[in-house]
DNA sequence: CAGCGCACGTA
DNA sequence: CGTACGTGCGCTGT
């Protein structure tokens, strides 16, 4: 009690502590909306709230190293030389922390020629005298020579909250040495983070014998002559270096700093300011932190925990735990698995804002409680809030409860906040968001509990407090997407097609097996009889599915001119194969692409036909929450990269067929809907032009590029300006477009000039989206989806060029990607308002496939026409081409 | 046995 | 040295 009642001081190294914080925290998670990277500045002052409150310090202060020289180096050229160069998303958020602790009202200290470890011993030194603990943050090993009875150091283990204390016995244990004597033992070993060089064979082992033996460096530097051994040799070899070491490595204690101890006392922080300061670094989660400092005594250690009024239904009242919530929106968590549109519910919670919450186990539930469920479950008026919810609403329509009325999905609220994310688990957004924690240390005194198993109890609990955690962070959620002007993009938007593609997803598409596995035994044959061909040329047997194994029969036993490099040698790809067929004639290469070719579609098939469920149905799932620009892609198995290119593997859709019941397969794609909507968000008043007349939009774009009349456009003129048109939209380069058209690069260019001058707002918006990108931090799409890219500052220029061609991008695809999800839900709504049974089956980015039912054929397409031509209004036509057949590939057109 | 690079399918 | 995805293989390091 004593220890802790005395007056203490808490001083930091701020740099070295940053700079530990950099790269414990992933950069790329760590930005502002406006590309302001701060996962340093977020770790540092995470850790700083975190020993506030923990070591309760009367004194504060930080110090940093200021830039340039300091007196060490005048004296060793070499000081801290060869180290790797600061990563440039560092420095800028060293003055971040400095406005931070401005506004925190905590003093940092700076001394021109000095390091910020000088000024940690005079403080430290000063603290002793005046009678004061001192705790010493720092992750460089010079602080550890600070260390005696009255001052500690605080020495980060693995990132920046895990510290390690070191009291003197600490030091002894860890380094053999007393604290005093470790920058004598650091003189013989040498600190290559001071790229200090030691002397060679001497490890801490024995340079801390020695130190003992001769009581110290002094000691031994006068008798180094009786020093035995090699070792002995080698350090008599180097007394310069160990000299130097030691001279270095001694901290200044009494450094003139312009502060007295007293201008160190703990002082009030400035609320305003840091709340201001924290909006603008989005640190939404370190806010509630620093409010919690106020009241010390009152907080448990840890950051708060979602705490839960938790109770495990038995039996009966759930109807009226139910009806005493009505109009609240409760929170929604399933335990259980789901995959390929179908799943098993284990449990399920329910959690309400204040915080009481109900679970239940649907395998023992009393019939009276199951009616009471299916009717709320199904009630599009009982407002509802879920985390990933598409497979645990498919897991619960397999036991016959339909869900309904669920107005907010946090984790596509999320996806909609930071798209790029590739995931977004719910500890993570309730720590974010909610500045609180999920698993908590419950303590298992509820008596509802008892009759139950231990392990139960806890996963019942922990899904009670993932179903209050839900709901309180939709209301934050939305609240966030309300500022951005996204709410309708998650209510009228994403949440409508969750449903769509639950629909989906559980109808699934049908297949012709036997179609398939002649297909599978065509492709064997052709994979066998290509490898033996290649094996026979060369004489000898090689895996053709090894880069590796090619490479050295292509370049070294063949001897044929080495291609583009790849990281690991040289690329053997399809592009560059040709390039060598093409040069060589060589037979080998033609079979090794038709092994090539055979392999890939038997492997496409082979998956296809392992994915088929019980019902002879295929169910791929959809991920809504991760391509950054909004659009959705499909796994298991992937439905939207079935072959369509070659004839050869377009056969593949004869495979997908309509299901028993139905008549026939429905597909309707836009047409060049990307050009389009570059057409509409450019303004190009020839490119619209183009559009509205009705005829090919290439011909058209390339009479005008060329000069000519569109019948005069030869095919290789239309086909240079379809190459134009397409990679427009991407970012393409001069140098891309000639290794496409395989032009020089001046061709390409003087092409590309030419379509420039002749589409002059195309050229104009794609520079003003970019600068626009580069100003607001985020791309926006038609309906007002956002992409962050952080990267358009970056000073690495690979990584903003590249984040410029995503800034290019990112609207048109994003457009269309809100287009076709529009197009989606209007033509479920149609055809549901018009008691069709026909149904959207798969969406593939800019088509959509349907099953079509007994009879409704020409309603169905006149459905589909008007939702998918309307779903926009847009300053030019949409065209959707529609056809059907039995089959993916007849319906294709 | 996991993680990475390469290659390649789609829009 | 155009964007956005997912999958499967071989290889490498544990």
């Amino acid at each position: 009690m004593s220890e802790t009642s005395r007056p203490t001081l808490l001083i930091l190294d701020g740099h070295s502590m940053a700079f530990r914080a950099f790269f414990a925290l992933p950069v790329d998670n760590f930005a502002t909306s406006t590309g302001q990277h701060t996962n340093a500045v977020y770790g540092f002052v995470s850790m700083l709230i975190n020993l506030l409150r923990e070591e309760q310090p009367s004194h504060v202060a930080v110090a940093f190293d200021l830039a340039g020289g300091t007196f060490r180096t005048e004296q060793y050229g070499e000081y801290k030389g060869g180290r790797a160069p600061t990563p440039a998303e560092f420095p800028g958020q060293i003055d971040l922390i400095k406005e931070v602790l401005d506004a925190l009202n905590i003093v940092h200290l700076e001394k021109p020629d000095y390091e910020a470890d000088d000024i940690l011993a005079t403080m430290s030194t000063r603290a002793t005298r005046a009678g004061m603990r001192t705790l010493v943050v720092s992750g460089d090993r010079d602080a550890i020579q600070l260390v005696d009875d009255s001052v500690t150091l605080l020495y980060p283990r693995k990132g920046v909250s895990d510290l390690l204390r070191l009291d003197p016995a600490a030091v002894e244990k860890k380094y053999l040495v007393r604290p005093d004597r470790y920058p004598e033992l650091a003189a013989l070993v040498g600190e290559s983070a001071d790229n200090l060089p030691g002397v060679p064979g001497v490890g801490p082992k024995t340079a801390a014998k020695w130190l003992a033996g001769y009581d110290g460096l002094e000691n031994l530097v006068r008798q180094a002559d009786s020093v035995k051994g090699k070792a002995g040799q080698s350090f008599r070899d180097h007394l310069d270096d160990v000299r130097r070491n030691r001279r270095l490595n001694a901290l200044v204690r009494d450094l003139d700093l312009g502060v007295d101890l007293d201008d160190l006392a703990q002082r009030p922080w400035d609320a305003e300011a840091t709340r201001t300061l924290f909006e603008v670094l989005e640190f939404r989660n370190l806010w509630d932190r620093v409010q919690a400092l106020e009241g010390p005594e009152e907080e448990p250690a840890g950051a708060a925990t979602v705490q839960v009024d938790g109770q495990v239904l038995t039996e009966g009242d759930l109807a009226g735990w139910l009806r005493s919530r009505t109009g609240r929106r409760i929170g929604l968590e399933v335990s259980g698995t789901w995959s390929r549109g179908t799943g098993d519910a284990t449990g399920l919670a329910l959690g309400c804002e204040d915080g009481t919450a109900i679970w239940l186990d649907p395998a023992q539930i009393a019939p009276a409680d199951d009616k009471a469920l299916a009717g709320w479950l199904a009630d599009p008026a009982a407002d509802k809030a879920i985390h990933s919810g598409k497979g645990p609403i498919e897991a619960l329509a397999a036991r016959g409860w339909e869900v309904s009325g669920v107005s907010c999905d946090t984790e596509l609220a999320a996806y909609l906040l930071r798209p790029d994310r590739r995931s977004y688990p719910l500890d993570e957004l309730v720590s974010h968001h909610l500045g609180a924690e999920l698993s908590a240390d419950q303590d298992d005194s509820d008596q509802s509990m008892l009759d139950f198993g231990e392990d139960d109890a806890a996963r019942a609990q922990s899904a009670m407090t993932r179903a209050v955690a839900v709901v309180r962070l939709a209301r934050e959620m939305e609240a966030d997407l309300n500022r951005r002007g996204e709410t309708s993009l998650l209510h009228d938007l994403e949440m409508p097609v969750q449903t769509a593609l639950v629909r989906m997803e559980r109808a699934g598409i049908a297949v012709d097996t036997q179609v398939l596995e002649t297909l599978r035994s065509d492709f064997d044959t052709r994979v066998l009889d290509a490898q033996q061909a290649a094996w026979e040329v060369i004489g000898h047997e090689v895996n053709l599915g090894s880069p590796k194994q090619l490479q050295s029969v292509l370049f070294d036993e063949l001897k044929m001119p080495r291609t583009r490099r790849t990281k690991s040698g040289y690329t053997t790809d399809a592009d560059a194969l040709a390039g060598l067929f093409e040069k060589t004639q060589h037979p080998f290469l033609e079979h090794l692409l038709e092994h090539r070719d055979a392999i890939r579609l038997r492997q496409t098939v082979d998956g296809l036909l392992k994915s088929v469920s019980d019902d002879g149905r295929i169910h791929t799932t959809y991920q809504q929450t991760v391509a950054a620009t909004g659009r959705l892609s499909s796994t298991d198995p992937n439905l939207q990269n079935i072959p369509m290119r070659t004839d050869e593997g377009r056969r593949i859709r004869e495979g997908f067929v309509v299901g028993e019941g139905f008549q026939t397969l429905m597909s309707a794609d836009y047409s060049q809907i990307e050009m389009r909507i570059m057409a509409h968000v450019s303004g190009d008043a020839s490119l619209i032009d183009a559009f509205r007349s009705g005829l090919d939009v290439h011909t058209v774009t390339a009479s005008h590029v060329f000069g000519v009349d569109p019948a005069a456009v030869s095919v290789a003129q239309r086909s240079r300006i379809k190459a134009m048109n397409y990679g427009l939209a991407y970012g393409l380069s001069a140098y891309g477009l000639s290794q496409q058209l395989h032009l020089s690069v001046p061709e390409a260019r003087s092409l590309m000039d030419d379509y420039f001058d002749r589409f002059g707002k195309v050229h104009e918006y794609l520079t003003a989206v970019v600068d626009q990108a580069r100003k607001d931090g985020f791309t926006s799409t038609l309906l007002g989806r956002r992409r962050y890219l952080p990267d358009l500052t970056s000073t690495n220029r690979q990584r903003r060029e590249m984040a410029e061609r995503a800034a290019l991008n990112a609207p048109i695809q994003g457009s269309a990607a809100d287009l076709i999800k529009l197009a989606m839900l209007a033509t479920d709504k149609e055809l549901a308002d018009r008691g069709l049974s026909s149904r959207v089956l798969l969406q593939v980015h800019d088509e959509l496939i349907l099953e079509v039912a007994v009879d409704e054929e020409e309603a169905v397409r006149e459905v589909v026409i008007d939702a998918m031509g309307h779903a926009m209004d847009l300053s030019v036509p949409l065209t959707v081409s529609i056809g059907t057949g039995r089959s993916w590939f007849s319906a294709a057109h």
